[in-house]
RNA sequence: GGGGGAAUUCCCGAGUGGCCAAAGGGGACAGACUGUAAAUCUGCUGGCAAUGCCUUCGGUGGUUCGAAUCCACCUUCCCCCA
């Protein structure tokens, strides 16, 4: 149940009741594709750097080690030892990611295992069925995310068939979720919006795919070579025609910037992996821009990666020592890399949602979009 | 004391007359990364007034139109026999 507390322009303060908790909005979840985070975090330091979900993924589960052995060892919560809410990709941007090793139709997908080649079909009831045997919050709609750029009649063609897939999952479902021995009857399913760039196809394809009447929404297919201006462009054509009562989630996204400017459009879900991808190579985030702490110029610096982070690893270490983990490929660099920019995402939504609480959203975008996503 | 082998750019190491500023690694330096096939990938690594020129393959001298490459001597290191 989404509850809006405040809103100031288009960016809404809210919270959203999941099986596992309450989760605060705007949120930033923290992404744990095969139920961990890259970088060595375990669940017990999600708590510390202060995540509210954890998402992971129905295809690389389902892959390895299987959502059934997942589901007879307690579903995914217990799996990985998460008390909170979790959230599962439905397997769909895969399709867009595995693109050489995959083959679309009607029916479904059929991939290559990027593990080991074999054939694995996945169409909207098998996702559906995997992510109720992980048990998540939220289950994501199985769709298609395009590339752009695409014809338009592909993205039209695309859509449509989407859409039927997501009357498939919801049917599909509500029929695992009703069973005796479900995991978590509580599991809600989000429907996806795609239409690359198309505004049109977009609103029409959002149209549809309301009228399923879905406990929340995502935009999905954003962020995959469009500027920021189309992206953003892009969503605020969509989210006038997404339903008010529900939480709206822009999938994959993006810079400390996209989630100030997503914020600024109503969006209230956020993920994304580049915290934990850019933190193990190096790129830390702080309040005054993006630094490499591999840079030489941080050989000798005695300061923490950000002076004015209250993370775990800013309370206690140089950027000279992090930067010597680095050079020497410690274990160790990565974990308090991504525990840093982990903690750097949440606090950045906390600090989204004070700024909305007290009516300066618009000085807290102002004065941070632009400089958060700088190279410094 | 006698015999044999080796010295290449920051390091290791290929190259045994022109196609060599010199393969390939490593290191160093820098860049990319947006619902994670990513602890990955890419660039760069003698100097310069730079479609060319200069310096560099242990040192000095020589052979040659031309030398990292051939010859002589020297220096240093390694191995074997006494």
């Amino acid at each position: 149940m989404y509850q809006l507390i405040k809103q100031e322009g288009r960016a809404r303060r809210g919270s959203f009741e999941m099986p596992h908790g309450v989760v605060q909005t705007p949120v930033f979840m923290n992404v744990g594709t095969a139920a961990a985070i890259k970088g060595a975090l375990s669940a017990r330091d999600l708590k510390e750097i202060g995540c509210q979900v954890e998402l992971s993924n129905t295809y690389h589960l389902h892959v390895r080690p299987g959502d059934e052995l997942i589901r007879d060892m307690g579903g995914l919560h217990r799996f990985m030892t998460w008390d909170g809410p979790i959230l599962t990709d439905s397997g769909g941007f895969q399709i867009f990611s595995l693109a050489k090793l995959r083959k679309i139709t009607e029916e479904g997908v059929k991939f290559n295992s990027h593990v080991d080649g074999r054939h694995i079909f996945m169409g909207p009831e098998e996702s559906m069925r995997i992510q109720a045997n992980l048990g998540s919050d939220i289950a994501m709609a199985f769709d298609e995310c395009i590339k752009i750029p695409s014809p338009r009649e592909y993205v039209e063609r695309s859509c449509v068939r989407t859409t039927r897939w997501l009357e498939r999952c919801k049917r599909a479902l509500a029929e695992y979720n009703a069973r005796e021995d479900a995991v978590n009857p509580g599991q809600m399913l989000f429907g996806i919006n795609q239409g690359t760039v198309f505004h049109d196809i977009r609103i029409e394809h959002m149209k549809r795919i309301a009228e399923l009447d879905l406990p929340g929404y995502a935009i999905g297919g954003l962020a995959v070579g469009e500027t920021h201006q189309e992206m953003y462009d892009t969503i605020e054509a969509v989210e006038e025609h997404m339903p008010k009562d529900k939480p709206r989630y822009l999938m994959g996204v993006g810079t400390p910037g996209n989630i100030i400017e997503g914020v600024a459009r109503g969006v209230d879900f956020f993920d994304c992996v580049m915290p934990a991808r850019n933190g193990r190579h190096g790129h830390l985030f702080t309040w005054g821009g993006i630094i490499n702490i591999k840079n030489e110029k941080y050989a000798r610096d005695e300061s923490p990666i950000d002076p004015t982070c209250r993370c775990p690893v800013c309370k206690r270490y140089s950027r000279a020592y992090v930067r010597h983990l680095f050079k020497a490929e410690e274990m160790l660099s990565m974990r308090l890399a991504v525990m840093h920019n982990l903690f750097f995402y949440n606090e950045l939504t906390r600090r989204i949602r004070e700024s909305l609480e007290s009516g300066q959203f618009a000085a807290f975008r102002a004065k941070y979009t632009e400089i958060l996503d700088k190279r410094i």
